[in-house]
DNA sequence: ATTACATTTCGTTAGTTGTCGAAATGAAAG
DNA sequence: CTTTCATTTCGACAACTAACGAAATGTAAT
């Protein structure tokens, strides 16, 4: 598939766009997004994989983690707008803020593996 | 599903970007896309269907055809930028260019109901 | 080395999507 | 009012997707 289908595939899914408007507030491993979306972890980690596929994304191994972040350092141009464009939106969703909330208090050592 | 979802989605189909950039050269019957794209009218019909309930593009009955072309008009400040984006994109797109050029010579009164 | 545990991969299932051809719709012309 | 013809809707089918739990992987600490 064509690189900006594949990114707007990526982000055609509701789930997908909330775990783009959460990495925009930090760095998140994938119990912490299971939590908050309260999906099974192996769904979460099928959603990572398609984002960073997408170039959206990308992973940072730390410790016995994964810690997922926005590609905001992407080269390729289109990657930043439609970052910027998706992220923007969020502000004015209320369901978005609530996820947001949320983040603040998760706390992975209490809730991985629970 | 949420409209900034319904629109990645409707984008993420390679046949229906190439839609709307030859929309963006002028306004097209169905039968002009179905002749460009090589696929069946209902199909074609389909497409523009998603396009146009995510706000995208128009209708506009004229005669016994129907004018499909860009919102540019949108109220949507998300539809203008990412009508931009996509533009923007397919100038750097050979295959795209290719769409562009059979536009020129394609001629509705000879091709509909062929 | 073995255990513990976060993550990924695999296999399955229900639901969605892109495609087609045939039938229905609707509007203009005869 | 019947025909014509562009378009839409319908019904079918293959391919794809999101979801799950279970099994595999990999890494850090015991």
């Amino acid at each position: 598939m064509k690189q900006l289908a594949k990114i707007f595939k990526a982000l055609s899914d509701t789930n997908r766009l909330r775990i783009m408007r959460m990495l925009d507030k930090r760095s998140l491993c994938v119990c912490e997004i299971r939590e908050i979306l309260q999906l099974a972890t192996s769904t979460v980690s099928a959603h990572l994989s398609i984002l960073k596929e997408a170039d959206l994304i990308v992973d940072d191994k730390d410790n016995k983690w994964v810690n997922y972040s926005l590609n905001t350092n992407s080269k390729n141009p289109t990657v930043k707008k439609i970052l910027a464009l998706v992220l923007h939106e969020g502000k004015s969703d209320q369901d978005f803020q609530e996820d947001l909330e949320k983040i603040i208090t998760v706390d992975r050592t209490n809730i991985c593996g629970s």
